[in-house]
DNA sequence: ATAGGGTCCGTACCATAGTACGGAGTCAAG
DNA sequence: CTTGACTCCGTACTATGGTACGGACCCTAT
């Protein structure tokens, strides 16, 4: 007859508030009661899953939410156009991210190199 | 005789508000009031880029308050420290980034690929 | 039948990094 | 000497993604 709520939550490895947040955010539905209590299925627990999955690809809980509506309406061109600005998005903040990773180091490898005068990874900001 | 602050977010390429949050938070000072009005100099200028370079490095408000307090006081092997660290969270990041990348790569080839059946992109966060 | 634990739900609160607002003061030009 | 633009400052609000709280309800075991 379905988990609880909580057992849901412990199932995906969520809080029990993010569960119910979801819900809020119209990101899951909130099934009937069943004598009491909603009970959930092992659908709600893909379905977390996915959340989880999506989010690490950098999606917005918003994104996301219209990447669940996709899947009812089988708009795949959609789909295909979010991925796209995904990846567009990734590579920009990758190629960010190595940029600041490189001058960290040089930076590091300056500061280890000589140990008076400024420190060269605070002045090298200054810029 | 110094900028004014509109002057100076101008110049650093922010907002003026964002001048004033960062003096709440002890990122810059408060000069004086000479006559009557505040007045900045290019010293500001240069912590407002260090700001902005540091945050693209991945750094918070709050370490780049700890940077600029070292900074004062030359503590270089915290300094690198704090590099050291957000270097190892870079990698993690970008390794990351690059996963979700690859895994949205291959899943927008298959969607492509056939016109039918549930999206790839979305089952496969199904998991 | 009652104690405990879990559920339900609304509302409030958290961090992060700002942005906006409103009233009072100040400054420079006309 | 007034108008208009800008400054100062405190406070409130924004977005994002949750987390926490408190009272009412419900379920199960003793």
């Amino acid at each position: 007859m379905g988990m609880t709520i909580s057992a849901l939550a412990r199932t995906a490895g969520v809080n029990v508030e993010t569960v119910r947040y979801y819900q809020r955010r119209g990101l899951i539905d909130t099934p009937e009661r069943g004598e009491g209590i909603r009970r959930y299925e092992a659908e709600d627990v893909r379905r977390l899953g996915f959340i989880r999955s999506a989010q690490g690809a950098g999606f917005t809980l918003e994104q996301i939410g219209e990447l669940l509506q996709l899947d009812a309406g089988q708009d795949r061109a959609r789909a295909r156009e979010l991925a796209a600005e995904r990846i567009a998005a990734l590579d920009l903040k990758i190629a960010e991210l190595q940029a600041a990773r490189g001058a960290l180091m040089r930076l590091a490898r300056q500061c280890h190199a000589s140990e008076e005068g400024p420190c060269p990874i605070i002045a090298a900001f200054e810029g």
